[in-house]
RNA sequence: GGUUCACUAGCUCAGUUGGCAGAGCACCUGACUUUUAAUCAGGGUGUCCCGGGUUCAAAUCCCGGGUGAGCCA
């Protein structure tokens, strides 16, 4: 703890002396510092409020002058100057207000008035202590900039720099309007799982988590889509999910791990109509955020009104002049990548050239909204083919400044042609495309069943709002973006930690121990039993019989062991593999089924609710095969 | 993953050729009853990101690591 903060609990201290407490309980406010600049605008000369109003919020800055000071109260607003003056508050309360620090937060009662310098003023009446703050807060003239603690600390930020409060409430007003725009057109705003056994509607890595209970992997979506068509088969007819999807990818400017995509599905439309969403959408978030469809991103000015429509196939035909949908063959695609030095790989079709020659010629150029059409449909697995032409889908992406902002295409709804997409996509995935979509037979089957035709789109949200905010990276949009710890915390083993190898809580009030022998056994006799560690070397169950598990077993010499023990009803064979159990090794063999048992497996054993329980000696996996028991 | 840059007081930043660790704001003491980046006088509060190395001597040079930012893949 820093000299500063001593200070400050120095300070709290003497509050409680006083017998004030300094983290206060509730205020009621009648006034935002807005409000009341607002209200009370027209106040000249000695004017005073005749009204009493109460504001509460942080201080930001105070000016002493000894018997009178002058300080800034902010709240979301804004900021409001205040005044405390002796001769109103009296020594005792005056004595208090000596003893507030920038960055605590109070309740003020007063009457407002316009200062000598025309700045509307709020004469402090009385104030309450709400929060001592114990931390020096950054610099009143430069404020925050480092952009690590502005991502870690996100509530320093916010309280040193308006703007950022205003491109999250911007955020959350552009997450509004979306909604607002969907509810009027009958959709239905769903929530489908987070977690889920195959990652689908999308081409992306996605992260792994676990299930204890069930000891099963699952992955975080890294996309809505498959769910919301099941919906539509369910007969929603018009769904959308605004929600976040993970994908386990590199981090930059534009990529966090989580992030937020709106998707929509509306039945018996296509992605003519699902254009015109797109369009109608981000037409109405800039409205209702900026009051106008121009805006200017990093420099660069963007009218929305003025959206261009044109096919992958031609756009790329007006940058390179080639045509790559006339080729019949991937050779003559390939030699046109080559000519325009576009660079491809070995699995790609002549639709994975095409898009290639996009990726690489066109898209940075789209910097003005264009709706590119005509996807290939090699790169477009749950997209509907075009009626002339089989090559490409009905689909459609949305770019902005060079970045793709929205994708939507008229949904694949036959089952037999999507079966084959997805294995076209398993063939990319064995071919080293790890991004490729897995299979999802529950998919095909919600086809089966009958989708209706229909038109999907999803909209990157981050993006939309980095836009409309003129953020230049997606972390300036994210609360609390993704961050790695500092050293020493974090960067545990998180499976360690798990609740699954938390201590489990075991019952023993049931149990029924039998009673121990009265007779006694000599030294000599016990150390005849020659009892060792072994590791189970394999484990099956024995044939016919219901019973019986066959050990083979490692006890430490170059012969395995053979053991023969019923625990079946126990154990299943598999889940002993690669134990260590404890073993009496020198038991002459004893034919069981047929076969020589060598030893007996040692387990222990006990009543419960008049039920023999059961449970094999399991040990260490330190100990050696073979160590010796005493 | 590669590469460049940054990391010094609570914040924003200086720190020369390797030679006692600096400024502004904030903070502390005092003055001041309409100031507003208040002003005036006095006071420096530090794991120079971490760990090694070179050196009589390292914030500074070398090696390794961390975090962040940018560029490339």
């Amino acid at each position: 703890m820093n000299e500063l903060m001593k200070v400050r609990r120095d300070k709290l201290a003497a509050f409680e002396a006083k017998g004030v407490a300094p983290f206060g309980h509730r205020f009621e406010v009648s006034h935002h510092a807005k409000d009341v600049l607002e209200q009370f605008g027209h106040l000249e000369g000695e004017e005073e409020s005749s009204e009493e109003i109460t504001i509460a919020g942080r201080l930001m800055a105070i000016r002493g002058h000894g018997k009178a000071s002058f300080s800034v109260l902010m709240d979301r607003s804004g900021r409001i100057q205040i005044y405390f003056k002796l001769d109103v508050l009296g020594e005792e309360k005056y004595s208090q207000f000596k003893l507030l620090d920038i960055g605590d937060i109070i309740g003020v009662k007063g009457h407002v008035f316009r200062t000598r310098r025309g700045e509307i003023t709020v004469r402090v009446d009385d104030f309450d202590m709400l929060s001592k703050s114990l931390r020096p807060l950054p610099e009143k003239f430069h404020g925050l900039t480092d952009t690590e603690i502005r991502y870690r600390q996100r509530y320093v930020d916010l309280i040193m720099n308006p703007e950022v409060m205003n491109t999250f409430v911007a955020r959350t007003n552009i997450m509004k309007s979306i909604r607002e725009y969907l509810d009027e057109r009958d959709y239905i705003e769903v929530e489908t799982p987070v977690l889920g056994t195959i990652a689908g509607g999308a081409a992306a890595r996605p992260f792994i988590t676990h299930h204890n209970t069930l000891d099963l992997d699952m992955y975080l979506r890294i996309a809505t889509e498959l769910n919301l068509k099941r919906l539509i088969v369910g007969g929603m007819e018009r769904v959308y999910e605004m929600g976040r999807v993970f994908r386990n990818e590199g981090m930059d400017v534009r990529h966090n791990p989580e992030f937020t995509t709106i998707e929509l599905y509306q039945a018996y439309a296509d992605y003519t109509d699902l254009m015109d969403i797109t369009e109608g959408l981000v037409l109405n978030a800039a409205n209702k955020v900026l009051g106008t469809t121009e805006f200017d991103y990093q420099g660069t000015h963007i009218d929305l009104a003025n959206v261009k429509r044109i096919s992958m196939n031609d756009a790329v035909k007006e940058a390179t002049g080639k045509d790559f949908l006339s080729c019949q063959t991937v050779e003559e695609a390939r030699a046109m990548a080559t000519e325009i030095g576009v660079p491809y790989e070995e699995r790609f079709g002549i639709g994975g050239i095409l898009n290639a020659a996009f990726e690489e010629k066109v898209e940075e150029t789209l910097i003005q909204p264009t709706f590119i059409t005509g996807h290939p449909t090699e790169i477009s697995p749950l997209a509907k083919r075009n009626p002339e032409n089989p090559m490409i889908t009905d689909r459609f992406e949305f770019f902005i400044y060079g970045r793709e902002l929205a994708n939507g295409f008229t949904e694949l709804n036959d089952p037999i042609d999507q079966e084959g997409r997805f294995l076209d996509q398993l063939k990319q995935r064995e071919a080293g495309d790890d991004e490729a979509h897995e299979m999802d037979r529950d998919f095909i089957t919600a086809l089966e069943y009958g989708l209706p035709p229909t038109g999907g789109l999803g909209i990157g949200i981050d993006r939309l709002v980095m836009f409309l905010t003129d953020s230049a990276s997606i972390r300036d949009v994210l609360l609390f973006p993704t961050m790695k710890p500092l050293a020493g915390e974090g960067k545990k083993n998180l499976h360690a930690n798990s609740p699954a190898k938390v201590e489990e809580k075991i019952d023993f009030s049931k149990v029924q121990i039998e009673p121990l022998f009265e007779e006694c056994v000599d030294f000599e006799t016990f150390s005849k039993s020659d009892f060792r560690a072994v590791k189970v070397k394999a484990c099956e169950a024995v044939p016919k019989s219901k019973k019986l598990l066959k050990f083979t077993l490692d006890d430490g010499t170059d012969n395995d062991r053979v053991i023969l023990s019923g625990i079946h009803q126990y154990y299943e064979p598999e889940e002993l593999v690669g134990k260590t159990l404890i073993a009496i090794v020198n038991l002459p063999p004893r034919k069981m089924m047929g076969i020589d048992s060598c030893g007996m497996i040692i387990s222990a054993v006990h009543q419960e609710d008049d039920e023999e329980a059961l449970n094999l000696l399991m040990v260490s996996d330190r100990i050696p095969a073979g160590a010796k028991l005493y």
